[in-house]
DNA sequence: TGTACATCAGTGAACGCGCGTTCACTGATGTAC
DNA sequence: TGTACATCAGTGAACGCGCGTTCACTGATGTAC
């Protein structure tokens, strides 16, 4: 197993990872560039000089958050842009999709939300590069799709980015509704599926 | 002159407004999470105390900005999505009026995108609710488009939120483009007109 | 217009506190033979 | 398998510093007569 960390490495990783927790926890009620170092070892439960040991400062911190986020991220978008045969179908699972991300991740989801356009420059630019990569991919697979037929690059890429917008604000807007109010996510989950029902309908008509 | 403020009441204004401004440019490179009351007083030119005259904490201090903000925002709604004789060119007329607000108003602009989502709540409420109230304005022009017929008032505000969101999407990339490099601002305009377009598409067969 | 008193925006000293960072250290894990 | 040495993740004390908040104050502005 030649795969297989030795002790000293794994317990690093562990507290690197108790770092990463106790660092998203802490981001629920605040920004990134409030974060204090101490804090989040306290939290972590080790010392503070520990930190310096896997990370420079809390912004590399959090670029090492964005990457955990967004991979979490990732596998939703086959799913969510993939044709179906019913268009209705394919995007009430793509909303309910979402919604069962946050409540997966709520943190991650909070975090990408709060730091896409907060204080910490690093961390800014980390989200938007895997903003840009994940509509590359969502371009992708909308180019598989019949409707992509005689559609510029530039219009596919548009598009994607609109659905990219549009999952992360509706992400965002699940998060924001208390989980134990069925009403509200239902009223959520339906002003959702009518922007995406929007944009496609526009896409059907983007040639006309 | 009834409403002429006396000698100290206008000293009063003048010194929240030195809070505010200076409040404002220390956000460029940080989050209102992060701001320290010290810090603006410094920039402001006054001593520590000279705050607790003016605001509780700089939370409340945000929420002023809140208002001042959003304030500066109003006067964009009426133009941008009021109908006109050729869609495309209310279309060109609403990027360029996004683009002419954001380089009048760049850290307004930055300071809504940013604490949107930010970490300090009773902001985040404040902008919510001034968004909210934003999509209600937008509606009821909508409303007035011979377009709406036939339109559920859900569905009105449904088009209107996507519309804010979009704007201020398209405001906060702009913010983002450097406003020396003419090639990147056109080409973001490009893509701000082409979003617009496919949404006023989607509209336009909504009832199909 | 002049005088005597009240108001209150802004001051400056002082406080206790938690911060980020440095440093030499400890002791378990890893490696060479 | 055992031994001697190297590595290095995590420690704990110490530092100087800026923070938010309190307090009694000052002196210009406002008001009553």
């Amino acid at each position: 197993m030649s795969h297989t960390l030795g002790v000293r490495q794994a317990q690093k990783r562990r507290t690197r990872q108790a770092l990463l927790d106790a660092a998203l926890g802490l981001l629920a009620e605040q920004s990134l560039s409030s974060l204090g170092l101490r804090e989040v070892t306290r939290a972590a439960g080790v010392a503070p000089t520990a930190f310096y040991r896997h990370f420079r400062s809390t912004a590399d911190l959090g670029v090492a958050l964005v990457e955990e986020a967004l991979d979490s991220l990732h596998p939703m978008i086959g799913t969510t842009v993939s044709p179906d045969d019913d268009s209705d179908r394919r995007i009430a699972r793509a909303v309910a999709l979402i919604a069962g991300h946050v409540d997966a991740h709520p943190a991650h989801v909070r975090f990408v939300a709060r730091e896409r356009h907060g204080g910490v420059q690093p961390v800014r630019e980390a989200i938007g590069e895997q903003l840009a990569r994940f509509a590359g991919e969502v371009k992708a697979e909308l180019a598989k799709d019949p409707h992509a037929a005689g559609w510029s690059d530039d219009d596919l890429l548009m598009l994607a980015h609109l659905y990219v917008d549009q999952m992360l604000s509706t992400a965002s807007l699940f998060l924001e509704t208390p989980r134990d109010a069925p009403g509200e996510r239902e009223r959520v989950a339906r002003l959702a599926a009518r922007q995406l029902r929007l944009i496609s309908t526009g896409r059907a008509h983007w040639l006309d």
